[in-house]
DNA sequence: GTTGAGCGTT
């Protein structure tokens, strides 16, 4: 008997496996859609497309087989077969994953979300840069009484996201804000003044940019006012820095306990009129350094820098949803034209979805 | 160079 088993033992072993991951599918099939796609290979004991909280599918579903050997069978016929419909590729037949992945895929949605990978982590070695930016940010806190609060928070996270990053374009900034310097330096905030803006904002987010080093910054930046999800090490930096008044006015709660609760978190669009389209950005800019520019703002509901599938490279914009409004103004009045390196950004609110394009 | 894709694991 000769029949052609391409399939190493070892794949399927081990794994109690009968149950299948399906992925590529046209994002408008049903469970039954799905079913019939698989019936031609064993019993199928379940069958669901894996859906999102609005019930739009993902693209993906679960197939349960009665055996291994029906699941292997699908595998071998059905996986890389053919591309459906709306799909960007061709069909993904596997075994699903095992409780034992389920465990480290979670962590790394955990970790991720929390920024704790990060490309921004690859530079936290030179603790000296880090240690450089406190004192220029204490001095610049000192100067602060020139600027308005949000301008200044704004101005001392860019500073510190400069010195965090050797390699980073951002040079500039600072310097040329410093109102009592006494040079000739023009400023290069192009809008220093912030109309009507409540410093308790710019007060909350504070503590944010003192972060330690600890590549934490990003879980202690994202959705600041409110949510701040994770807990230990946020006790004394409040202080260090000479802060005064409540840096959390609500008792900060969710730390990262519940992962669909995280996930609850990701990126999503603000309200009409929240989200800000923020072009000219540095191209080493990543979510987490933007989401810290605008944090001073308001609460940040995503920060997402636009980036090129193909090569990873940031397409040097992206965009910032907050949660009201006022916040999104204050963001634009801010930022629109402030200067890193050569380039200024351009900061305004993002189109509407569907455009009614005049012409 | 300009506006929120995506390979998705119950």
């Amino acid at each position: 008997m000769n029949r052609p088993i391409q399939v190493k033992p070892a794949d399927s072993e081990g794994r109690g496996d009968r149950k299948l991951f399906v992925g590529m599918l046209g994002k408008q099939l049903s469970d039954t859609d799905v079913k019939k796609m698989f019936e031609p290979f064993g019993s199928i004991e379940e069958c669901t497309v894996l859906r999102g909280p609005d019930g739009a599918s993902k693209g993906c579903a679960f197939v349960k087989y009665q055996s291994n050997a029906e699941a292997q069978a699908a595998i071998s016929t059905l996986h890389g077969s053919r591309t459906l419909p709306g799909a960007s590729s061709s069909l993904v037949v596997k075994f699903a994953d095992t409780e034992k992945e389920r465990g480290i895929r979670r962590m790394q949605q955990v970790a991720s979300q929390l920024g704790v990978i990060s490309p921004m982590s690859l530079h936290l070695g030179a603790y000296n840069a880090y240690t450089q930016a406190l004192v220029q940010q204490q001095a610049l806190v000192a100067q602060s009484a020139y600027l308005s609060p949000v301008a200044t928070v704004a101005a001392v996270q860019m500073q510190q996201l400069a010195a965090l990053n050797p390699n980073s374009i951002i040079a500039t900034p600072i310097t040329s804000i410093t109102p009592s310097s006494g040079t000739s330096t023009p400023p290069t905030i192009a809008a220093t003044p912030v109309p009507a803006l409540p410093p308790p904002i710019a007060i909350n987010s504070y503590p944010q940019v003192a972060a330690p080093p600890n590549g934490h910054s990003a879980s202690e930046t994202l959705y600041t006012n409110g949510v701040h999800p994770y807990q230990g090490e946020d006790t004394t930096y409040p202080a260090a820095y000479g802060l005064v008044g409540q840096p959390f006015p609500h008792q900060p709660t969710l730390v990262a306990q519940q992962p669909q609760q995280l996930q609850q978190l990701q990126q999503r669009e603000g309200p009409e009129g929240c989200n800000i389209f923020i072009y000219h950005l540095p191209q080493e800019f990543t979510d987490s350094e933007m989401l810290q520019m605008f944090l001073p703002f308001g609460n940040v509901i995503s920060a997402k820098v636009f980036v090129d599938r193909a090569t990873n490279q940031s397409k040097c914009f992206g965009f910032v949803s907050f949660d009201n409004p006022a916040s999104a103004q204050a963001a634009i009045q801010s930022m629109n034209g402030f200067q890193i390196g050569m380039k200024r950004l351009k900061v305004q609110l993002k189109r509407p979805k569907d455009a009614n394009r005049p012409y």
